[in-house]
DNA sequence: TGCTTAAAGCCCAGATAATTGCTTTTACAA
DNA sequence: TTGTAAAAGCAATTATCTGGGCTTTAAGCA
């Protein structure tokens, strides 16, 4: 399976070269490197830098792209324990995990800085509002009182990324009293 | 008042020629230009490639200093309205019409993306924490009953910066929304 | 007033990035 | 098979960045 768009001729060369482009990407992206350019990543991926600036204009939209392929991988489903707090305890306790891995700081940040890049935005949050949706479908069915889904966003998903983005502080015992005082406003 | 760091001889040239460069950056980061480099802000300041090229090693490390000096202007105080409740409503607004205005939007996502930015951020956040734990402060001197600094930061700031930083929907109700939140937490 | 010296300017060369016209490869389909 | 056109490669050119050696300016001080 290809994670890159759709391409009006998807096989063969086009697609070696594309997966190659993207896997350049991401190592230069994880290692850190603080020169990212189409020279460097053509070389590494082994293609003509000429294929890039035809393909891309600019690195930026090459990066945004890598990004958003990395950041919303599917199959990642909500926990589903029985009881929403220890739903959104998991949940949280998952998320930290994911997103303090260095590479996974360095796309979030390269995807900010992307000044076009509303659409990768919408697309790692929306996938966090659907496991949200998720988790607090299932306490409601269960006869739970519940935060809004709105709630859970702002209060758990929110600072978690924060502190990621701005380099602050986070670990798992943030995560629990997060999640603490999110199933607070609930009651 | 010079905004910009000690220098060993600080008066005239040197002074003008930094806040010429200050000034520079600022426009280019304000209208969102896409090629900001040593040569294209020495053009603008009117001054010599090399004196960028000498004093900062890296456009990254010039950005976030002047991202720095814009974010944490002084002299920004909390309300003190007489309650925490309108303090920090009124404060939240504030905090919303600064950083939704674009320029201000830019300096924020040009800082997360400065790899070395981490003293940067805490100048940042430590100014919001401060102002947080004064209004906190006083709701204790009445005998209010208050959430934490923390929570305030977590549950007000987190959301907020998280929301213009990802490009997602912000607003003044939404803000309000969030100190609803912090206070239920508070009971 | 002149001296001293940090800081800015100037010139320039080497390196690297961005572009362009043309050629070659090759996936897909008739 | 074979035709065809999209995509990749190549080579040559241009633009731009990067940084060093040296000169000039001017702030602060004796």
């Amino acid at each position: 399976m290809s994670i890159h768009p759709a391409l009006t001729r998807p096989g063969g060369r086009s697609s070696r070269v594309l997966n190659a482009i993207y896997a350049s990407v991401g190592e230069l992206v994880g290692e850190g490197a603080d020169k990212i350019t189409f020279p460097v990543i053509a070389e590494r991926a082994g293609i003509n830098p000429t294929t890039l600036y035809r393909r891309w204009g600019d690195v930026a939209e090459l990066l945004e792209e890598v990004a958003v392929a990395a950041l919303t991988r599917e199959g990642e489903s909500a926990p589903d324990t029985g009881s929403l707090a220890s739903d959104l305890g998991e949940w949280a306790t998952i998320i930290v995990r994911d997103i303090t891995r260095p590479e996974r700081t360095r796309y979030l940040r390269a995807m900010v800085a992307t000044r076009s890049g509303i659409l990768t935005h919408c697309a790692v949050t929306d996938a966090r509002r659907e496991q949200a949706s998720e988790m607090v479908r299932r306490a409601a069915d269960r006869g739970e009182t519940t935060p809004t889904v709105q709630q859970i966003l702002d209060h758990i998903i929110a600072p978690l990324y924060y502190h990621v983005v701005f380099a602050l502080q986070v670990d798992e015992d943030h995560a629990r009293r997060l999640v603490d005082d999110v199933l607070t406003m609930a009651r």
